[in-house]
DNA sequence: ACAGTGACAACAT
DNA sequence: TATGTTGCCACTG
């Protein structure tokens, strides 16, 4: 289909951040060896909206990306900010009323080399997922 | 092929 | 601390 790697990749990683945390944009973009792709993850997760009738995409858990400040983007505050604020407190993450999120207590370690280089290879040119 | 866009991030005022 | 500016990258008409 038209879905490049990227977003699979994208997607992969962050099927993996653990139900209680949170990791930033920048940090997954940074895990996939782009490290200035923080707004390519962005709009990634953010192409997911278009996707909400595609079981493939049910189970990743966006609300648990936020920006590099732990904040919940002010871009989203308009439509689905208040949503994803309420999915993180009810998996047990504070947020609080100014969409702020405590990373020194729910930031994801992330993941190691050797997991990273097996979502890069089950991703690699496929539409299969 | 090319210019515009966006759920970012770092830096400058 | 609070805005504004600039660089980035992948995706879209």
């Amino acid at each position: 289909m038209s879905k490049r790697n990227f977003y699979e990749q994208v997607y992969a990683v962050t099927r993996r951040i653990p139900k209680g945390k949170v990791t930033s944009y920048g940090r997954i973009a940074n895990m996939l060896g782009a490290p200035n792709a923080a707004r390519a993850v962005g709009y990634a997760l953010r192409a997911l909206k278009d996707k909400q009738n595609d079981p493939t995409y049910d189970d990743v858990p966006w609300q648990r990306v936020v920006n590099s400040q732990g904040r919940i983007s002010i871009a989203n505050r308009d439509f689905g900010a208040q949503l994803q604020a309420e999915l993180l407190r009810n998996e047990g993450v504070p947020v609080s009323e100014d969409l702020q999120i405590n990373l020194d207590n729910y930031l994801w370690s992330g993941l190691h080399w050797f997991e990273i280089d097996d979502i890069l290879q089950k991703t690699k040119n496929s539409d299969n997922v």
